[in-house]
DNA sequence: GCTTGACTTAGACATTGTCCATTGTAGGAT
DNA sequence: ATCCTACAATGGACAATGTCTAAGTCAAGC
């Protein structure tokens, strides 16, 4: 059920009920929560959590590699438990709902040397921009 | 020399010594201030400009599409006066340097029907991630 | 040179995130 | 089973970025 609980169990990390709460409540597709989210839900689970640690067992997730932040918007990180297929977004411009998307093409390929002002070039991230089907048909 | 300046100018833009300077200090290529840089800077040309009015400032500016907000990091947004040509980013993970890229191909026409999920995709945003030249000699 | 509505200001406030000293506890050792 | 100890959790202060408001100021047209 939880691969994400799974995933991290099997890295010898020391496990608390925070912990198991932060990664169940964050487990699932197409799950973009922020840290204020997690948090809420997490203290319906156990009301004492503390911010600090659910944004330190982020962190964590994330350094283990985990958990992927994304950064849609300029509001808050979101954090998103799908970090073995890689993949890019597809975000609503007015409810900034968020798909997992896995376009086709290569866009590293797609950079000429000559734009790459010596950088060694190791990443890209996709972000689509638009509006879905909800906002489309109540606008 | 400064077009960001005329473009506002030639828009009936109601112009005053703060939104002059702040139009001066965010021209030029590859130029990607934080909002509080911009202010630095405009306030050693207007010691008394403020805060508020640069933000507000930045703020006009992108809506009238003359200023692209950028977001390379989870920190401050960017400013980018380079709203003509089409372009993605390239940031170093290190130090935080920016170049404009203009890869090849078209990632709009690589998501395909099925991952769009009834989104309207109206645009797409590419960041690619390195190590600039300096950084890789420093490490 | 007036008038007026738009612009600017200073600072309070909001949101998101980090840090630190203290307290608690998971999991191995005995 | 219990004890130890290093690691984790807590909560509250603090930091960074951005927004808002009420009052004062000014650009541009008449």
């Amino acid at each position: 059920m939880s691969d994400l609980l799974e995933r991290l169990r099997g890295r010898g990390w020391r496990m608390t009920a925070q912990r198991r709460v932060v990664a169940e409540v964050l487990d699932g597709d197409h799950v973009h929560l922020t840290a204020d989210e997690v948090h809420a839900r997490a203290v319906s689970r156990l009301p004492e959590i503390s911010r600090a640690t659910v944004y330190n067992t982020l962190g964590e997730m994330v350094s283990l590699g985990e958990v992927l932040e994304v950064s849609t918007d300029r509001r808050a990180k979101r954090y998103d438990p799908n970090a073995h297929r890689p993949h890019h977004h597809l975000v609503c411009a007015q409810c900034g709902a968020i798909r997992d998307v896995h376009p086709a093409g290569n866009p590293l390929a797609d950079l000429p040397t000559d734009e790459r002002y010596g950088f060694m070039v190791s990443g890209v991230e996709v972000t689509y921009r638009g509006t879905c089907p909800n906002c489309a048909a109540t606008a």
